[in-house]
RNA sequence: GUGGCUGUAGCUCAGUUGGUUAGAGCGCCUGGUUGUGAUCCAGGAGGCCGUGGGUUCAAAUCCCAUCAGCCACCCCA
């Protein structure tokens, strides 16, 4: 028992839980059609420049997290730790520059070499959408919407808060960070052993510290708006506009900074105060210089990406599946005409179960367990007739029904 | 990567100051006469006490290491 164990970090996900996953992933894709994205999907592995060159030496996925490899060709190979940077690459080598906008959603594993806790595995699932090719804000505004669509057809909006931010363009973001590097290195020995490092590698990080220290220091440090470029500031106007225009409340949280160099502009985050920790259960923002960086053509995107697992955890009710119908066959004979059976019902859109062995008390036990709706009765007695019994197993009432009239006489359970 | 807590049957857990055949509930299997499920009764299967070392006459119990889980830091979905 000890012997095989899962690798750590993974999860096996069974019977409800699977079930549940699907759901999510099922609800989230209506959604994304409803807006017209088209699914899409990228390999699970790329060669490993595809993730350093996109995610930005110094991120910590990049830097400790990746799962990487060599193939038996002495690629070098890494299992993706995010979606985005996939599709991008998709996006170079298949050539879609012609058919802008881009417009797909994803969903599946990521892997990414943490220590596990509360929401957080090494391999874990995300749902995700890229619209590439707009630079309008107005795209900015509808992957926001629709992220809140399919939270609120989850049932969970309500729980979570939509943080949203902007990182301003390029300019801005560079003029800011010199300032914050300059404010930070006056009162360095004040910071955070974290910060201080955090100040060398990626200052901005300092802004979302935890730290007491760090904090306190934030209420005098140069703040974000007054070095934004005039374009940077209209735009995350407008996309605030929009987000009332569309009627999805937010909060400004100057703090949001995302781990990934590529973005820029809008940043946000819905997040949960019902998860612990890692309260982040979908997330993105605007990342126009990615497929430049990447070697495309420069063309701008938006999207985001959301953890199943946390959505899952958000969304405790199993889905509802269809009870089903056990049809308890008895004797040979009684066997092969339930497995006729089953066809004839399946085919006429009915769930059907068959019981493979012992009899009718056992077969009446599992029927029961499986929560079906009706076990349907065929042992020699019925077949002399040409009849069934058909016994609702939750009022326990039994009828006589022929065989050829069984399948309307269930259409109800369909 | 760092820290705290935990690891006994399929599941949830007991297991006294180390002491002989390691327990319970639930679940599972069989039976309680002929073809009727959730109840009831009787029986049964199922444990390298996470793994590896050590201390001891004796270890599920003490020590060390290791693996895994949980929670937090970090980071993020």
């Amino acid at each position: 028992m000890a012997k095989l164990q899962p690798v750590r970090g993974t999860h096996d996900l069974i019977g409800d839980e699977a079930r549940s996953h699907l759901a999510i992933a099922g609800a989230a894709r209506e959604i994304a059609e409803r807006y017209g994205f088209a699914p899409m999907a990228t390999p699970i592995f790329e060669f490993t420049e595809v993730f350093q060159r996109t995610l930005g030496d110094t991120s910590d996925i990049v830097t400790k997290e990746m799962y990487t490899f060599e193939d038996k060709g002495g690629n070098s190979l890494t299992l993706r730790p995010e979606g985005t940077a996939g599709v991008a690459r998709a996006f170079i080598s298949g050539g879609l520059q012609n058919e802008l906008p881009l417009k797909c959603f994803y969903h599946g594993p990521m892997f990414r070499h943490e220590r596990p806790q509360k929401g957080r595995q090494r391999q874990f699932h995300q749902f995700g959408v890229e619209l590439i090719g707009v630079a309008e804000p107005t795209a900015d505004v509808e992957v926001i919407a629709m992220a809140a669509d399919i939270l609120d057809t989850l049932g969970i909006l309500s729980e979570t808060t939509l943080e949203l931010n902007t990182l301003g363009d390029a300019q801005s973001k560079e003029q800011y960070r010199e300032a914050l590097v300059a404010y930070f290195s006056g009162v360095s020995d004040k910071l955070s052993e974290e910060s201080r490092d955090r100040l060398v590698r990626n200052p901005l990080r300092i802004l979302d510290s935890k730290d007491a220290g760090d904090r306190a220091l934030l209420a005098d440090a140069p703040r974000f708006d007054d070095y934004m470029t005039e374009e940077a500031a209209a735009f995350f106007a407008a996309v605030q506009d929009g987000l009332e225009t569309v009627g999805v409340a937010f909060k400004r949280n100057p703090h949001i900074v995302r781990g990934l160099d590529y973005y820029s502009h809008t940043a946000f985050e819905f997040t949960t105060e019902a998860l612990g920790a890692q309260g982040t259960v979908l997330a993105g923002g605007r990342y126009d210089g990615l497929i430049e960086t990447m070697g495309g053509p420069r063309t701008p995107g938006v999207g985001w990406g959301a953890g199943l697992e946390r959505l899952a955890m958000m969304t405790d009710a199993a889905p509802a599946v269809t009870r089903a119908i056990t049809l308890v066959g008895l004797g040979e004979a009684g066997e092969r005409e339930a497995l006729r059976l089953s066809g004839v019902l399946r085919h006429a859109g009915l769930t059907v179960e068959l019981v493979y062995k012992g009899g009718l008390k056992r077969g009446l036990k599992r029927a029961d367990r499986i929560n079906a709706a009706v076990a349907v009765l065929i042992g020699d007695d019925e077949l002399e007739r040409g009849t069934v019994t058909v016994r609702n197993l939750d009022t326990g009432e039994q009828s006589d029904v022929a065989i050829a009239d069984l399948k309307d006489h269930l259409a109800a359970y369909r």
